[in-house]
RNA sequence: CGCGGGGUGGAGCAGCCCGGUAGCUCGCCAGGCUCAUAACCUGGAGGUCAUAGGUUCAAAUCCUGUCCCCGCAA
């Protein structure tokens, strides 16, 4: 197959090395213009664009899909198929038109549920138990095309968005090749009664609410990984927990946010039910480090308060 | 030149403003107490205070350059 890659992120990038070890023939890759961001705003580079320039692909940048001149040049190719994973913007239609065959997607979830730009983390702040990917063929309304595969997952029990998102990139990569090498592409529509969405992730989201249950903290903690995290605040400056477990313990005299204990593992913090054992953090302006070393060094003990 | 925090025994921190004996919590090692233990007690090892220069009788501390780490923002 003669392909057009479109893509952003890491998990974009998996599905581009399969893509390039599978002996279909990489016509380009299209992805966001690099941009200055991050500390000390420096100008980021692409994965998408750094693999492509590995393997002497050309890489296309536009700053908007909507230009003709980048429709004109993406014609040219004569690609048979445009492959989209996190790319980020939507295609049009005039795009969606260009290939022989089909625009193809890679998403995050078990369509019609959590259409959007962020499935994975909402399958897992929603304490799912199971999720997957689904290959869709491409259409204009936000991953609301016809479905060509999908191929079911176990949410693992301590697994956060960031470790099921790096599987999922595998067997996303793995079921592209798939479909790919099998050649023909059965759709089915989606279920619309189905349908659910997972919308941006947004840094409010992370700030942890004592209030609520153990568990469901714990699925906003494994949930929002790698960003932007669950974090509470303690003396006024944000503390990111990373790694927390539901215990048994009932929080007695404390009140939600309050130390209960310290132990060998990390702390517990009283929760709206039971106490919930934090085990890894990482404080404002410091590295990640395992809740003892914090509890060590900060001086934490029971009565203590996070959240103010 | 986006804003800001930081680099001090193995880990996490205090000390810096107001220069003058290296501190705290944890870990580690040895010994002890207890029926027992998460515990407790005693003793011990372990630090060129990121790095280069400057000021000074004296620098972790003040001044200047360099390297590295991190939070915010995007």
């Amino acid at each position: 197959m003669r392909i057009i890659f479109f893509g952003s992120d890491d998990f974009a990038a998996l599905h581009l090395e399969h893509l390039l070890s599978s002996g279909h023939e990489l016509l380009a890759c299209v992805t966001g213009p690099d941009k200055p961001q991050g500390r000390g705003m420096k100008l980021s580079i692409s994965l998408i664009k750094e693999i492509a320039i590995k393997h002497h692909i050309p890489c296309l940048q536009p700053p908007s899909l909507k230009d003709s001149s980048v429709v004109d040049a993406l014609k040219l190719y004569g690609a048979d198929i445009f492959v989209v994973v996190a790319y980020g913007r939507l295609l049009t239609q005039e795009i969606l038109d260009i290939p022989k065959i089909l625009c193809m997607n890679v998403h995050g979830s078990l369509l019609p549920k959590y259409r959007g730009a962020a499935p994975v983390n909402w399958a897992v702040l929603n304490g799912d138990k199971e999720t997957g990917v689904t290959i869709q063929k491409m259409a204009l309304a936000l991953d609301a095309g016809d479905i060509i595969a999908q191929e079911k997952m176990i949410i693992g029990d301590d697994e956060n968005a960031a470790q099921l998102r790096q599987r999922m990139a595998l067997v996303g990569a793995k079921l592209l090749i798939k479909v790919l090498e099998k050649g023909q592409f059965a759709t089915s529509p989606q279920d619309s009664t189905q349908v659910t969405y997972a919308p941006k992730l947004t840094k409010e989201m992370g700030r942890i609410d004592w209030k609520k249950s153990a568990q469901s903290i714990v699925n906003q903690v494994l949930g929002l990984q790698p960003w932007p995290g669950a974090y509470t605040l303690y003396n006024g400056k944000t503390l990111k927990i990373s790694q927390a477990q539901m215990t048994t313990e009932d929080i007695g005299k404390y009140s939600p946010g309050q130390v209960m204990g310290v132990n060998k593992n990390g702390f517990t913090v009283a929760c709206s039910d039971k106490g919930l054992l934090i085990k890894e953090v990482q404080p404002e302006a410091g590295k990640l480090m395992p809740a003892v070393s914090f509890v060590a060094g900060y001086k934490i003990a029971p009565g203590i308060s996070f959240n103010i």
